[in-house]
DNA sequence: TTATATACATAAAAATCTTAGGTATAAATT
DNA sequence: AATTTATACCTAAGATTTTTATGTATATAA
């Protein structure tokens, strides 16, 4: 996603966010929602995303719901019991990550 | 580094910013600084951080000094002026990156 | 004397993402 | 009517980055 490499790594967190948010979301959805909470500043891109969704499924992080929507299919995600767990973990860590960041780039202070 | 992946692709701007901060730093002596800053939370493998200072180099980021000293080798690195300017740039895109993921992570203020 | 700290390094494997496609339907535009 | 854009899924090759596991060597501490 984007041009700038940071975001590697984040895809999962942020996916496990929404999906703690949200309920249930499909992948679009999750692109979509993405670039309007950051205002087009970052776009996820489905080559990244889909198998990142497989994966946290095959995980047993995701369980997945079919449905069809005006004659269009829509894989709905939400949340295993597990992957509510780890989702706090994630973001605890996500956190400690945002304050490590900001400590190792905050200019110093002078006296 | 460490076992959080929030960190992959943080590791090139935490070098920058150090050396942009502290003039000139060696390998092992980055490995230190950022286990001290971040008070043993996140740990730079030397794996990552070596082929990574190579690259810089070989990008006209960093310029090398080896010395000796206490009869061991130390590589030096700084900034080149390229440098200089991308690390500028780089610290822009953290501060978006980080508020980015905040604004996705930030619970909902209910009215 | 053995382990730890200092200081560099590489190489195979794993993980993640980009880029570049592909299929298909519905709606909007020309 | 025809073409483009939006919706909605997908994969596969290649690039990049990191982990894990080593390797070398000196100095210091236990």
């Amino acid at each position: 996603m984007k041009n700038s490499q940071l975001y590697k790594g984040s895809l999962t967190t942020i996916v496990m966010k929404l999906l703690e948010e949200n309920g249930r979301m499909y992948g679009y959805e999750i692109t979509q929602k993405v670039k309007e909470i950051t205002q087009g500043e970052l776009k996820i891109t489905e080559g990244a995303l889909y198998p990142a969704l497989h994966k946290l499924e095959a995980d047993g992080v995701l369980e997945v719901e079919v449905e069809n929507v005006d004659n269009r299919l829509r894989k709905y995600y939400k949340l295993t019991e597990k992957g509510t767990t780890e989702t706090v973990n994630r973001l605890a860590e996500l956190e400690d990550f945002i304050r490590n960041m900001q400590t190792l780039v905050q200019p110093k202070i002078t006296n």
